[in-house]
DNA sequence: GTCTATAAAATGATAGAC
DNA sequence: GTCTATCATTTTATAGAC
């Protein structure tokens, strides 16, 4: 029971484009050239252009997070798991050409479009948790509390990212790994 | 002498709408309205949209730096610098809305306008090198070395700038000094 | 240097045929 | 459900008067 190839065609080339160049420089003209549907058809499956990027948020944070378990299943260490989400977040990095977080992105870009503030902490916080629960499973030099570990690992994380975009390699957040290393 | 008043107050628009809802949903019509000049006078002071980009973002790095070693004056302890400059940060999320960094805003909307990426390169380097400078200068735990802790820090308060306009709050940049007091 | 008027293109969205 | 044709706005930028 086929949804709608042309639905999937429609969300898959925004997400693209969203990403690659931009929500805002993103027009509806561009997303029906090169998915090579009809203008009508996109307004048939989204209410709005606003819509799109909803849809473009939550699959993007659902296969995110299908992706990182299933980069973390071969590691049963916490230790290791939590060295190997640096991992995964610098193939990523690579993968995408060092443009970034695509939730900081959006967040720069359109942070106060309706819903998309609450999808962007949704995601964070469920990363922050997943880190939180390893850490809590992790025996650490205890050079800082669990709390701050957490915070410590996931801000290093962010900032790494971040800061991959703007350098354009995964440089500080091969350092970001590293120092980890040293404080776990 | 006065240059210009008329394109002091384009620049000074530009900036707070470039800033406050993003440089792509900024058009030369809301400038030159909330600036109330008149539209050839724009063209008159800068060649096109993207040279106001590129001023706008010449003097947010000129006035950052002035305005942190302004703020970093009263102290002289490497130590208490190095403190000072997340309190300096904190400061600044609270007065800007916490609408994150300049920089990495504009990375993340803009990063492919000519001259944007350099620009970018250079603040984010300077601040890491002033960074650098007191981390040589302190008499730290060396639970990491010199450039570990730079790197650390660095890393730690980009982090807590970005997740601070996801989360709109500073929570994470005052998280990231508690850490820097326990790593130092 | 500042102004008003206007151009040429692109924007998001809708109507109505098939 | 998909299509083409079209709408009203808005976009960046220029021409030419004063």
């Amino acid at each position: 029971m086929r949804e709608s190839a042309v639905k999937d065609r429609i969300l898959d080339t925004a997400s693209r484009l969203f990403y690659d160049q931009g929500y805002n420089l993103t027009g509806i003209n561009q997303i029906i050239e090169e998915a090579s549907i009809a203008r009508a058809s996109l307004y048939n499956h989204f209410e709005a252009k606003s819509d799109l990027l909803l849809a473009y948020l939550d699959r993007t944070h659902q296969r995110w997070f299908e992706e990182l378990e299933e980069f973390l299943r071969p590691f049963t260490d916490p230790r290791e798991k939590l060295l190997a989400i640096f991992d995964f977040r610098i193939r990523r990095q690579q993968k995408l050409k060092y443009r970034g977080c695509h939730f900081n992105k959006i967040t720069a870009e359109a942070c106060e479009e309706e819903g998309v503030a609450q999808r962007v902490l949704v995601h964070k916080e469920r990363l922050r948790g997943y880190i939180h629960q390893l850490v809590l499973r992790v025996k650490h030099r205890r050079l800082l509390d669990d709390d701050m570990l957490t915070d410590t690992i996931f801000l290093l994380m962010e900032g790494g990212l971040a800061v991959g975009a703007m350098y354009r390699n995964s440089k500080d957040t091969k350092s970001a790994k590293r120092i980890v290393e040293n404080l776990l």
